[in-house]
RNA sequence: GGGGCGGUGGCGGAACAGGCAGACGCAGCAGACUUAAAAUCUGCCGAGGGAGACCUCUUGUGGGUUCAAGUCCCACCCGCCCUACCA
């Protein structure tokens, strides 16, 4: 034991004290051991905003911990750390005040790395990676080239929006409002067509669907499967204008093409100009105008009334060679498919509202009044519980309005009834012979072609069953069921009509001969569409890294070659915003040679979206240094794939979803191995002002870390941060909170350093003490691996109260507090590192607490030999008895049943039943 | 409109496989120490009833399953987040 006097906990002195020991012993340095099972721990890097805020502790400690925690159980841990430097907030801090994007960033970057260091986290920053350096960038461009030279980067016309005042793209934050406006200027802004840098992630759509070899969480697995989409198949057609132009359409519903009765462009579709007439052109452009100020939102808002207007131009149908009317709406995306559709307004309802708005004409292809089943409304039997067990068939289910609908195939309505006696209780069977059914359809024939059918049916059922009071439930009914919205708009099942030599077509196989027959006719072919759209890597910005492609007059496209890389960023620049790239304006900057011929060529001028630097940071953290490639071979056959990832939900839908395209794509182009880059996402919360608002400077309710490890100390702010709100969810943070960890973390230096009062405990106690220190050591060592941080500090300080009691019970000295002592040290070391070394050491033991062994189990210690034996009676606890742990089923009923307060509260009835669960509880029931 | 997440004391949150609801902490109250305050320590602390041992109620609401439900099933209400005419 220490000879050290008391001293009162001083985490200043502490923590600065150790962080500059551990680093100078690169204590936390991460090298290849062949010997030892590896464990990457990723934690996203941040922005350089300037000031590291609670929300980087809030993600960053406990993933610490988590490290720290895996390696001491044996791991090889790489926990690595960088910056994520290109952006548009550099930006513009460096246009309002006046500043170079790179001073700024790599000032803030120097006051971050400082404020991460307070952390005492075990980031080996010899592995620190800075996006913005040219050593890295070089390999963000290198990339770019092996995905052009893959084929997976293509340029392509797109619209950007753009203030006409500042003469500037604006970035999707930048455009402000309903009315969508300048951030800087607020002039409206409007829409421009640029030739850009697309990556075919679409190629990947299907392979980014599957999670199977991944632990993410289901939200997360469910907004990234809802970004990119079910797949839609169909088939892409060829339409014509009257002028010979081509119009690509793409529909999942190929043979409804003898219905397509007009079609309609995107307003901002690259040919209105040319197939708007002279007497519609006012039109056409007052339509455009007011289409490129709505909002995304407001545009593409379900329940809006439909508008659009006629172009005055033509297109012939290919496969009847009808002429029909060109139109423009704003229902149609130019970011969808092709911007274009088809419209057949009698089998489509967003086609049949424009339709009937504007009187255009309407035609019935499909047939769909065959292969339907009967569907019944079952009438209530609620007791019986017969519509459950046709439930439980998958054959019923129940409406919003507590109404049944049984969906069944004629000709095994019998069979069903026969079947849901298996699920009955016995005796209830001839009620349910008994009840009725009423059926809605039964061989009726019914048109399903438009609204106007629904309205239809409601008459019939009206007919047929006075208790369907409800048009819209109803409805309901037939859209929350599947077989039927199926039936209504997207069905396999209806037969072809008026479509030509195809009428008589089944529907189960029209898509199909359709399809084959387009193809043959070179009219389409079959393709298939996703949600997700190819990724617009081009920006139109300075800080970022520079597209490396050369455009020769003679050779055309030509990459810059890999040994030319990278190409660098000059520092003498106009940043501020003059309406074109910033490298445009350079004077020399863009002038080059091609590759290829030598003659006189031009730089692209754009640089690239930062999410391309974050999608491979985790490769260049294995070597920085690396100059023969992006990464060395032999760091990344030993690190990767990376074991856990923890960051913000709110990169589910694009860094999550880049990162893991970027890998696949490096993977068949033989750069990557595996079919994914990260194992194991877990996502932290957001914490909140006091307020329970989202913290912001405007609201004056930002916490600073800074101030906050100046009055606790590091150990403090990392441990409340892991006790104060379950870590998935966060909440507002508390001022008062913290103090309570405070509060802990001395009485956690006292207990240990403090003297106590030794003397000759019993067994007993020993034993009980011993068992408290070995059962939370599970609880710990479980919560650890699950991510559940509040309870490893509140196990921590459950037992710190033992420990306290132990002090003057006798306990204190004993070789059982020695155990528990180091225990609770090693506990304690991954949450609050500094204390919990300085705490090792001051009892004597070899340094690095953060070396050591996490601690083992005592599985005998844990072991109970009397338990609390609850009894209940009727489900209520009536008594506790304290009795053996082995006790037997017969001892532990009779000691129930002969309890006098049991038995009191059995008022002499019989106990006709007695429930023993081993181990918890007696439930007597009479 | 679609999808997701959540709803437990005054507050943040515990409850590991359906088995003692409210661990741990904050705030509050009372006491000890102190001339006093702070700090520290001890005790109390879901609601109602009772002098009391105790009793009743209680996990958003209403049903259901079960010997037993915060936990499982059904319906509904509220809050937050994401998404949105996907052809």
């Amino acid at each position: 034991m220490s000879e050290q006097p008391f001293t009162p906990y001083n985490p200043a002195e502490i923590e600065t004290r150790w962080q500059t020991q551990w680093e100078s012993d690169g204590l936390y340095q991460s090298n290849i051991d062949y010997n030892k099972p590896k464990y990457y721990a990723l934690t996203m890097l941040p922005y350089p905003s300037g000031d590291l805020h609670i929300g980087h502790w809030y993600a960053m400690s406990p993933s610490d911990a988590r490290a720290r925690y895996k390696r001491m159980n044996g791991y090889n841990v790489l926990f690595p750390i960088g910056f994520d430097a290109f952006g548009l907030p550099a930006e513009n801090a460096a246009i309002r005040r006046n500043i170079h994007p790179k001073e700024w960033t790599y000032a803030n970057i120097a006051n971050m790395r400082r404020q991460l260091r307070s952390m005492g986290a075990m980031f080996d920053w010899r592995r620190e990676a800075v996006s913005s350096d040219p050593e890295y960038y070089r390999w963000t461009q290198w990339f770019f080239s092996q995905f052009y030279k893959a084929g997976l980067a293509y340029r392509k016309l797109s619209p950007v929006d753009w203030c006409p005042t500042c003469n500037t793209t604006l970035a999707r934050e930048q455009v402000w409002g309903d009315d969508r406006h300048c951030e800087r200027c607020g002039t409206p802004v409007i829409k421009k067509n640029l030739s850009q840098w697309f990556f075919r992630t679409t190629k990947y759509a299907e392979e980014l669907l599957s999670y199977e070899t991944i632990d993410w969480p289901d939200r997360v697995r469910t907004l990234q499967t809802n970004w990119i989409g079910n797949r839609s198949e169909g088939a892409s057609v060829n339409f014509q204008t009257e002028h010979g132009d081509v119009i690509e359409v793409f529909t999942t519903r190929p043979d409804t093409l003898w219905g397509a009765t007009f079609m309609v462009l995107a307003p901002e579709h690259p040919l209105v100009p040319k197939i708007t007439t002279d007497d519609r052109k006012a039109e056409v452009v007052a339509y455009q105008e007011q289409a490129t100020r709505l909002s995304d939102l407001q545009r593409e808002a379900a329940d809006k009334e439909k508008t659009g207007t006629f172009t005055g131009g033509y297109a012939i149908n290919p496969v009847n060679g009808k002429r029909i009317p060109i139109w423009i709406a704003d229902y149609v995306m130019m970011s969808y498919g092709t911007g274009a559709i088809m419209a057949v307004p009698a089998h489509d309802e967003r086609d049949f509202a424009f339709a009937l708005k504007f009187g255009l004409p309407i035609q019935p292809v499909i047939d769909r009044t065959d292969g339907l089943t009967r569907t019944y409304i079952l009438k209530n039997s609620v007791k019986v519980g017969f519509e459950q067990a046709l439930a439980k068939m998958g054959v019923a289910y129940q409406t919003n309005d507590s109404a049944w609908i049984a969906s069944i195939p004629v000709e095994k309505v019998d069979e069903y009834i026969r079947l849901a006696q298996n699920f009955i209780q016995p005796g209830y069977w001839n009620e349910v012979v008994g009840s009725q059914w009423v059926f809605i359809f039964h061989d009726q024939t019914i048109e399903w072609d438009s609204v106007e059918t629904a309205e239809i049916i409601l008459s019939r059922c009206q007919q047929l069953e006075p208790t369907v009071r409800k048009f819209h439930t109803l409805m309901e009914m037939l859209w929350s069921n599947e077989y039927y919205r199926e039936a209504l708009y997207h069905s396999n099942y209806g037969t072809m009509i008026n479509s030509g030599e195809f009428s008589g077509t089944p529907g189960d196989r029209a898509k199909k001969v359709v399809i084959e027959w387009l193809e043959q006719k070179a009219i389409g072919q079959g393709a298939v569409n996703y949600r997700l759209r190819d990724w617009l890597i081009s920006r139109q910005r300075y800080w970022g890294a520079p597209i490396p492609m050369i455009y020769c007059p003679k050779c055309g496209i030509v990459p810059v070659p890999d040994e030319q890389l990278p190409v660098l960023l000059p520092d003498d620049i106009e940043w501020r915003p003059t309406g074109e790239s910033p490298l445009k304006l350079h004077p020399t900057w863009r002038f080059t040679t091609c590759p290829k011929c030598g003659e006189k060529a031009e730089r692209e001028t754009d640089t690239m979206d930062t999410f391309m630097c974050s999608s491979w940071y985790h490769l260049r953290y294995l070597s920085p240094q690396y100059d023969q490639g992006p990464f060395d071979p032999k760091e990344y056959d030993y690190w990767m794939p990376v074991d856990t990832y923890t960051g913000g939900i709110e990169h589910a839908n694009m860094h999550l979803i880049y990162t893991r395209f970027f890998h696949k794509a490096c993977r068949d182009i033989g750069i990557t191995k595996g079919l994914e880059p990260m194992i194991q996402l877990r996502n932290q919360g957001m914490v909140l002002g006091e307020d329970s608002e989202k913290m912001s400077k405007s609201r004056g309710n930002v916490v600073s870390p800074d101030d906050l490890v100046k009055a606790y100390g590091a150990d403090v702010v990392r441990a409340y941060l892991m006790f104060f709100a379950r870590w998935e969810l966060g909440g507002p943070w508390s001022s008062t909170g913290i103090d309570g960890v405070m509060r802990w973390m001395r009485r956690v230096w006292a207990a240990i350093l403090e003297p106590g009062i030794q003397g000759n405990p019993e067994a007993n106690l020993i034993k009980a003490f011993r068992r408290r220190v070995h059962q939370t050591l599970r609880n710990i060592t479980r919560d650890f691996e699950t991510f559940e941080f509040n309870t490893i500090v509140s196990g921590l300080m459950e037992l710190l109260n033992e420990l306290a009691k132990a002090k003057t019970s006798g306990l204190y000295g004993s070789p059982a507090w020695t155990e528990a002592v180091s225990i609770y040290i090693r506990m304690l070391a991954p949450v609050a590192p500094h204390i919990a070394e300085e705490l090792w050491a001051r009892l004597g033991y070899p340094y690095s607490v953060h070396t050591q062994e996490w601690p083992r189990v005592d599985e005998s210690a844990t072991v109970q030999e009397e338990i609390t034996l609850v009894l209940q009676v009727n489900g209520k606890v009536r008594d506790r008895l304290v009795v053996p742990a082995d006790i037997s089923h017969d001892e532990a009923r009779k000691a129930a049943l002969e309890n006098p307060i049991v038995q009191r509260f059995l008022e002499g009835r019989e106990a006709r039943q007695v429930i023993y669960v081993p181990g918890k509880l007696v439930n007597v029931v009479g």
